[in-house]
RNA sequence: GGGAGUUUAGCUCAGUUGGUAGAGUACCUGCCUUACAAGCAGAGGGUCAUAGGUUCGAGCCCUAUAACUCCCACCA
């Protein structure tokens, strides 16, 4: 019935298609079945996938499956993140340009071009690999109605107060020419030199301070001291002049920040070198001189050094520097600095108007952790790095980005007074670099300067909840179908993602985006190391690693250990799926054999070791279904295998001689093992079929769906068997196995064949009304002519081996 | 500097409320069992990171230390 080998290429390219044709995953709107929907994350397009991408989706597709194997309606969308910086600086990459020195439209078809060959490619990357999201349901983040619903945000946000602009100084990467988020910073280590200069006093004398970036110099607009230290605090309140710009005389102030230790002691203050400056600032409301423009050249007020580039700035000052007589010492230095984590570049801080969204007031952050609180995480151990990054929230969130592929805001200013205008919900979306307000504003005029920026990736990425809900078109249906039931998403972004996502969902619909959160942890290459594209290699692409095992086996290693912990990535791990993946086929080819003349109905009489394995499936089936509950794939993947490799390893080889001889064993015992072999085969596949979708189907097409009525066995509900109740079966049938397992152990240690004849064996318990009932079984399994029972402690003794003399 | 996680067999990982340490794999030894040798049966293999502590009893609880990973803060 089965083919002798599994051809894993061919049958999930088929299965594929057919759930694809059938519409096997698609959502019903019309179901009155239970619906459970899920926010998926849409990946960003950008590079080849790697199991690291692909672990979390599978794990979640798990869950998915479980469910819908539960007979729920699956709203389940596979939609990509597209707009914004990544995929800028993608397109800028693959096809060789810079977005600023073409026209915003041109560059936008360029991006969407490029954007849809990727989508596709991950597309069918997912499909490959086994997703069962309807496709049906996808979007893309720049799309119209992710724009819409972007800029309805926006626009909401703006009139309830919560969004706001503002001129204040923001990390800014000089090299992607706009402003960043904070949570978009990492920490990278440069070599560097620590430059000690001697500042003049104004009243006379020198006082000594050391910098790593001489080249702010020309922005220096205080000089700190902490009023603890004795060898300084007499300076308070004198002025000194900045070295090579001495028409620049600034005060000494003490503030406890300042590291006594650290460099010198002293330090000055220029806007903006650091954040540490950019508090100073504003709690001292000192001058704002900025010596670095929005390209990384240095201004008009650096003199002689304006429109360099503030590391050659640095190098003609240091120069200059050692030239006058003000540097006395350099040390070089290696240390941590803050560098865009899309391009790698050193930031800086940058005084523009930007949008922010007022999310860190107490009260807010009261409210973030009690959502926190009310959301269901898994793992539970998650909530706690949500919590921490909240309590240490002290930032709104910086949503302006100066960039040009991306949702604009839907915004212009009056030319005269300056006035906000907002674009109507109705025309949504607005692109205001195109179109313009459509009345005048309230002073009169009727001139407006459009907002040029456009927003931050993750203000699309925040409201994914309400794209799926449909928000934009239907706010009464979108308030109905949230909160959704689930996100997933990879621990990484737990604070920039869903964090924003809830406060999101708090804002407009006053509720938690989703009832549960999922947080996979990562793949980690050798000795701990994150996976990533550098570290990623022939062996580790997706698309080799589906060449060679396929899609069930990659998925059956993703469900490996306990759910949110991080895995070592390892092959051998897959070469276990590909046994477990052959042993299915060959047990069911096995199973199926005996089958061909079955038409399913339950025998008058079922026979004991029967009854057992059917009990003892609906043992494993209640704990397997209880880790998909607890969300464990791991610990039910191990369940259901452990109970698979039992059955195969001790029941069919008990099962087998009725099937194989009803002639010797009788017809009615034939029809018992055919009935236990139909359901728990049946029973096992399905549960499979969450991690294995592929050859469980193959299985399921070839000989189940004959007699089962769903068109997929995707479509099937997980079930028990049915089998009447009955006391001490298990343990019963475990001493059956027990009993044969001595058998087999006696010829193992004695060299001899397993299938070599006994003269008998001797069972020694206390009761034996079980074991007599099987004995027509053992008999069969073990090759005993004779079973005799003796009173007593458990034992078995083997007889006389009868060897072939021949 | 603050916080989180990890450390168990050669490898990848389990180990629920404290009660003699587990699986798979690899290695070794047998066995071609009327499905599967990509199989079956069996054996060996661990100072549970280290040092203390609590307890009749600790892989598990407490304290400290080390290594690795991550987050936050600092980085003049």
């Amino acid at each position: 019935m089965l083919d002798k080998k599994y051809n894993f290429i061919e049958s999930e390219k088929k299965w594929q298609d057919f759930w694809q044709q059938n519409g096997v995953y698609k959502f019903d709107p019309k179901s009155n079945k239970p619906t459970f929907s899920i926010d998926t994350p849409p990946p960003t397009v950008s590079g080849e996938l790697h199991i690291g991408h692909i672990s979390g989706f599978t794990q979640a597709d798990m869950i998915a499956r479980f469910h819908r194997m539960q007979g729920k309606n699956l709203y389940y969308p596979l939609g990509f993140d597209n707009n914004g910086l990544p995929t800028e600086l993608l397109v800028e990459k693959k096809k060789n340009i810079r977005a600023h020195t073409l026209p915003r439209e041109e560059f936008t078809k360029i991006a969407l071009d490029l954007v849809a060959t990727y989508n596709q490619a991950y597309r069918d990357m997912m499909v490959r690999a086994g997703m069962s999201c309807d496709l049906g349901l996808g979007y893309n983040t720049i799309d119209n109605k992710s724009q819409k619903t972007s800029q309805k945000s926006f626009i909401e946000l703006v009139k309830k107060g919560f969004a706001y602009r503002e001129d204040k100084p923001s990390p800014w990467c000089c090299k992607c020419r706009t402003s960043v988020a904070t949570a978009e910073l990492e920490d990278k280590e440069l070599e560097s030199v620590f430059n000690y200069l001697n500042f003049r006093l104004v009243e006379g004398g020198e006082i000594p301070i050391a910098t790593t970036r001489p080249e702010f110099l020309p922005a220096c607009v205080g000089i700190f001291v902490n009023p603890e230290d004795e060898r300084y605090n007499h300076l308070i309140g004198k002025k000194v002049k900045v070295p090579l710009f001495e028409e620049n005389e600034v005060e000494i102030r003490a503030d406890g920040k300042v590291g006594i230790d650290k460099g010198t002691g002293i330090v000055m203050c220029c806007t903006f070198g650091d954040q540490t400056d950019v508090e100073w600032w504003k709690e001292y409301h000192l001058e704002l001189k900025q010596a670095i423009d929005d390209g990384g050249r240095m201004t008009e007020i650096a003199g002689k050094y304006a429109g360099m580039k503030s590391i050659e700035a640095r190098q003609a000052i240091i120069a200059d520097l050692k030239e006058q007589g003000y540097l006395f010492r350099q040390d070089p230095i290696v240390h941590a600095v803050k560098v865009h984590e899309r391009c790698s570049e050193p930031i800086e801080f940058l005084s523009k108007k930007q949008w922010f969204i007022r999310t860190s007031t107490p009260e807010l952050k009261e409210k973030w952790v009690e959502l926190g609180n009310k959301l269901v995480w898994h793992p539970e151990s998650m909530k706690v790095r949500y919590m921490a990054w909240v309590n240490n929230l002290n930032q709104d969130w910086s949503i302006s980005r100066q960039r040009y592929f991306g949702v604009p805001f839907p915004v212009w200013y009056c030319k005269d007074c300056g006035k906000v205008i907002l674009a109507d919900i109705e025309d949504l979306p607005v692109n205001p670099l195109t179109t313009q307000p459509k009345h005048k504003c309230e002073c009169g005029c009727g001139e407006f300067i459009p907002e040029t920026d456009v927003m931050d990736t993750w203000a699309t990425s925040s409201v994914t909840p309400q794209i799926n809900c449909n928000w934009a078109e239907d706010e009464k249906g979108c308030v109905d179908k949230m909160p959704m039931n689930m996100r997933f998403c990879g621990r990484d972004i737990i604070t920039t993602w869903s964090l924003r996502t809830i406060i999101k969902a708090y804002f407009h619909q006053d509720c938690l985006p989703w009832n549960e959160l999922l947080v996979n942890g990562w793949v980690m290459a050798n000795k701990g190391e994150k996976f990533s594209k550098s570290k990623s290699n022939a062996k580790t692409g997706l698309n080799e690693l589906l060449g060679a095992y396929g899609a069930d086996v990659i998925r059956y290693w993703c469900a490996i250990g306990a759910y949110g912990r991080d895995v070592m990535f390892s092959e051998d791990g897959f070469k276990d799926g590909f046994k477990l993946l052959n042993k299915i086929w060959n047990a069911s080819k096995f199973v199926l054999s005996f089958l061909e003349d079955y038409k399913p109905h339950k025998p008058a009489k079922i026979l004991p070791m029967d009854r057992y394995i059917m009990h003892k499936f609906n043992d494993a089936f209640k704990k397997t279904y209880a880790f998909y509950e607890g969300v464990e794939m791991g610990y039910a993947k191990n369940e259901i295998e452990k109970f698979f490799w039992n059955f195969c390893d001790n029941y069919i080889e008990i099962a087998k001689n009725r099937l194989y001889k009803p002639e010797v064993y009788g017809e009615d015992a034939k029809e018992s093992a055919q009935w236990a072999c139909y359901n728990v085969l049946l029973g096992m596949l399905k549960l499979f079929a969450i991690t294995m979708p592929h050859i469980t189907e193959e299985i399921y097409q070839a000989y189940f769906r004959q007699f089962e009525n769903e068109i997929s066995i995707h479509l099937t509900k997980l079930a028990l068997v049915e089998v009447d109740d009955e006391a001490n079966i298990i343990e019963n049938g475990d001493k059956v196995v027990e009993i044969v397992a001595r058998v087999r152990q006696f010829k193992g240690e004695n060299k001899i064949s397993l299938k070599t004849a006994l003269k008998d064996i001797t069972i020694k318990d206390e009761k034996f009304d079980f074991v007599k009932e099987c004995e027509a079984d053992i008999k069969a399994v073990s090759s005993a002519q004779e079973i005799k029972y003796e009173t007593g402690a458990f034992d078995v003794v083997v007889g006389e081996a009868i060897l072939d003399e021949q």
